[in-house]
DNA sequence: AAGTGGTCTAGACCACCGA
DNA sequence: CGGTGGTCTAGACCACTTA
């Protein structure tokens, strides 16, 4: 069996000093609620400057090991941690990623009573009234769409009609405007899909061309939806990006 | 140094340091994508030692407004910070969202230097040496793959070809393995494409038939890309699915 | 070869707070 | 007061990568 490469590698001091003393918590030669040696005393043992043992105690902070305080000492949290991803957006804008000053413009608008698929996107009762639009996004000076969308709102949130029809609005401003208070969740889908011939019709493209298929709902407390959308992205227009960073976690 | 010891409420020095980097960074002082004077030149200009600069440097790159590199600086990477809507996975697994008991087959696996596609997909230059492996996917059971992948990864991680080539392996297994030593970041990017015949073939599909184009990056700690993956999933196989909460501001 | 960030040492004083 | 972690200085060498 081939053997691991990283004999090589030689890790830094203070990485394996956060090692050993990791290992030295899970096997519970330091117990939970106790406390490691103070600083000074983890320089004696393990022959290293201060700042190399700070650097191995942050490490074992960040994991969720550890917490320390002045005079009370660092005190054992967790016995052991594990990793998990998270990806965070600042602003919905961030969210649609729309660069470069993005304008709307509003096909229609009218209220529908949900069908099945409609149903299905919103995670409503067929027959359910909303108010829906839709919508060509473009980049200011082309004339090829970037996406297509149907939104639909809740009646009672009927408002944002009002906000949508002013100057190339951002159709999700009223989003953005009643975000702090109001959605909490953000449920997102993407997958590819083929371009239906409507669709395509309006975004410049071949009927049944790839594109991304990309549905939202929003939720507010309780989980209800207030709004859902369907987007529809041709090739080469539009890309979704998103940096997943470690987080550590404790068990 | 009997200096700054007026004020009962002062915060440390390295913290005010942060601050005011952040405020110019805000500011466009130091623009996206440049870089800050170097540590030594910081210092100079702030009058404080190097352990100062760094760990306000440290913090400006918790927030995710700077990364460092040796040799090449510190560059600036976002204008703020702020944070709203987070995602979150605990596993690889999840972020690849396999369910079922997936399986794999790999078609290949060679040492090959990167082209001008490949050293964009990994941010590296061309003709570096990477390992290759293509495989497709699996649902058990099921003849139809659910993906086609391209999988790279620096020859220094090669023991990664033992790992794929046991009894139908997650090819991340490595990854896995290695990831609370190592993978800090992945970098994902999502559109739409029409399926590469050569893939089609493999997928079953027609060829030019709408797909999702994947592509990854796994960084290590320093932002070095240590493995990078671009996958087809044809249309109607596979969802990507994303829950935003809220997260409140912790200013 | 030069210059960057990464690591590390040795030592100092400070802020806090229970004994 | 003593002893903890928090902050900071001054200086050193290393690892890496582009020119």
């Amino acid at each position: 069996m081939i053997k691991h490469s990283e004999a090589k590698v030689r890790k830094p001091r203070y990485v394996r000093l956060a090692q050993q003393l990791a290992e030295a918590i899970r096997k519970g030669t330091y117990g939970l609620g106790e406390c490691l040696p103070p600083e000074v005393e983890l320089c004696r043992i393990h022959g290293v400057s201060r700042h190399t043992v700070r650097e191995a105690l942050r490490q074992l902070d960040e994991m969720g090991l550890i917490s320390r305080r002045r005079r009370e000492g660092t005190t054992i949290r967790a016995r052991s941690s594990r990793r998990r991803y998270t990806a965070s957006i600042s602003t919905m804008a961030d969210l649609f990623q729309y660069v470069r000053k993005p304008r709307y413009r509003i096909l229609s608008e009218r209220l529908v009573s949900a069908g099945a698929k409609t149903a299905a996107l919103l995670g409503c009762k067929r027959s359910e009234r909303w108010l829906k639009f839709e919508a060509c996004r473009y980049h200011a000076g082309v004339a090829e769409p970037i996406s297509f969308t149907e939104f639909y709102v809740r009646p009672a949130y009927g408002d944002v009609g009002a906000s949508l029809r002013k100057r190339n609005p951002l159709i999700y401003s009223f989003i953005e405007r009643h975000v702090d208070e109001r959605v909490i969740e953000i449920r997102q889908k993407v997958r590819a899909t083929a371009v239906p011939p409507e669709a395509a019709r309006l975004l410049r493209v071949k009927p049944l061309s790839p594109g991304l298929y990309v549905s939202r709902r929003f939720l507010v407390h309780g989980n209800r939806v207030i709004a859902g959308s369907v987007s529809i992205y041709p090739e080469n227009r539009f890309e979704i990006s998103l940096d997943w960073r470690v987080e550590w976690a404790r068990d």
